[in-house]
DNA sequence: CCGACAGCGTCAATGGCGTTGGCATAAGGT
DNA sequence: ACCTTATGCCAACGCCATTGACGCTGTCGG
């Protein structure tokens, strides 16, 4: 008992803006934006926020509760943005190809708030829009409900997955990044024959994969396996 | 031009000790396992460290190079821990499955240490050692290059990223999570089905499979997939 | 045997981070 | 006029990783 849930006004940001103010929640997420578009996701910091905006870090605290409060209005948008510019064309595999794409996008700018989705049932409104969506494109497509069930699951877990996994690799330091590529040149592509032969062989195709991030290849091995489960089961 | 690439040695570690120490990488390591399994990812820093070591912070660097190699020496210790409990069958399909749950439970078993270690090219033998095994599989049961390296890249990272995932919510204080079931019995299970039709007609299945991970499924459909590109190789 | 040296550990300091409390100012509502 | 509230800055606190200077101790070459 004492379950003490946050009645989500502690939580809460502050009361719309009604006096003449420099900044405001929508400016701030939008620079925000950009400082990830532009520095990766290790790049933002209150501090660096706060000189991008001409403003001193703590009047950030004005606006949003903390830092985690502005990277989940940061994930709230992008999950909007994501949903807004995607439509269904009734094709269930480009359909499923294109929400999990956009949701991978989406959740890249923030790996915490992938990990709270995926093992919290938040209920917010735009995730229950999200699992509608996807549930909707698997059953009227054919899919009975347990494979159709089992599938959505793979499916969002696989795309949250994957951003969070993508988005620390992106927050790494550039230097970090640019020590791997010296490390692989000098170990992998190196490597012995007669000891890690099959390393050695495909060295060239390793390469051109390894900066890439292999959800989009996941994600179309999963769609593969969803259609033999279609097959299977209308034929 | 400043100096640039840095000749190796500088990322490397010290020579082995010969002297009487206290400490020893070793002894570090499991350390920071530890820490990582009972208090997190965030939980893991020098200082912390350094003091459930009791030793000074500082006393880490003449082992490791920064926080960054020693993340990396955490990925290869479990990495080494995945693969001394598995054999090679000769069967690729079991074999994968085999070695991918082993991989997911070895990083289950110690929290956030998957995002911190994954889509790092280490060059450490364990490591070497887990993408020869893989690729060697792959190759030898008649995959070509371009479809092995492929399913290596989604295979590995769908492995640990799924593990950083399931991690973070077995993580979880009790309260959280059944505060998580009363959501789904306030929120999904009672969704009117006009507004949701699709989460409501599926209500009891989506709540079965709520509490496992989708690893296993998630698995299986990408070891379907990879069947199908061997059939198409293979003619 | 002894001095040089290398491994090991500590101390103090640097610069970055999120966050907080206090204080000023300007806009509204009364 | 008043008071309230929103807004912003400043200084400070306690974290963090990392570094350089310094002492100690054991080993080894002369």
């Amino acid at each position: 008992m004492a379950k003490q849930v946050v009645p989500e006004s502690d939580r809460r940001r502050r009361r719309p803006t009604k006096q003449g103010a420099v900044l405001s929640e929508r400016l701030i997420v939008e620079t925000a934006l950009r400082m990830l578009r532009e520095h990766g996701a290790g790049g933002l910091t209150a501090r660096r926020l706060g000189a991008a905006l001409g403003a001193d870090p703590s009047t950030l605290y004005r606006y949003f509760t903390g830092m985690d409060d502005l990277t989940l209005a940061i994930g709230e948008e992008l999950i909007g943005r994501a949903l807004s510019g995607w439509t269904a064309t009734g094709d269930w595999r480009p359909d499923l190809r294109e929400l999990g794409l956009g949701i991978h996008r989406a959740y890249l700018a923030h790996p915490h708030a992938a990990v709270l989705t995926a093992s919290r049932v938040s209920g917010r409104p735009r995730e229950l829009e999200a699992d509608e969506a996807i549930l909707r494109v698997l059953r009227t497509a054919g899919f009975p409900d347990p494979a159709a069930v089992r599938i959505y699951h793979a499916f969002i877990d696989q795309s949250l997955a994957f951003a969070a996994l993508d988005a620390a690799a992106l927050a790494l330091p550039a230097a970090a990044r640019a020590s791997d590529e010296d490390m692989w040149e000098s170990t992998y592509a190196h490597l012995p024959p007669d000891t890690h032969p099959h390393i050695a062989a495909t060295a060239p195709l390793l390469a051109a994969r390894m900066k890439d991030s292999a959800y989009p290849a996941a994600l179309d091995m999963l769609l593969d396996s969803a259609g033999l489960q279609l097959a299977a089961a209308t034929g």
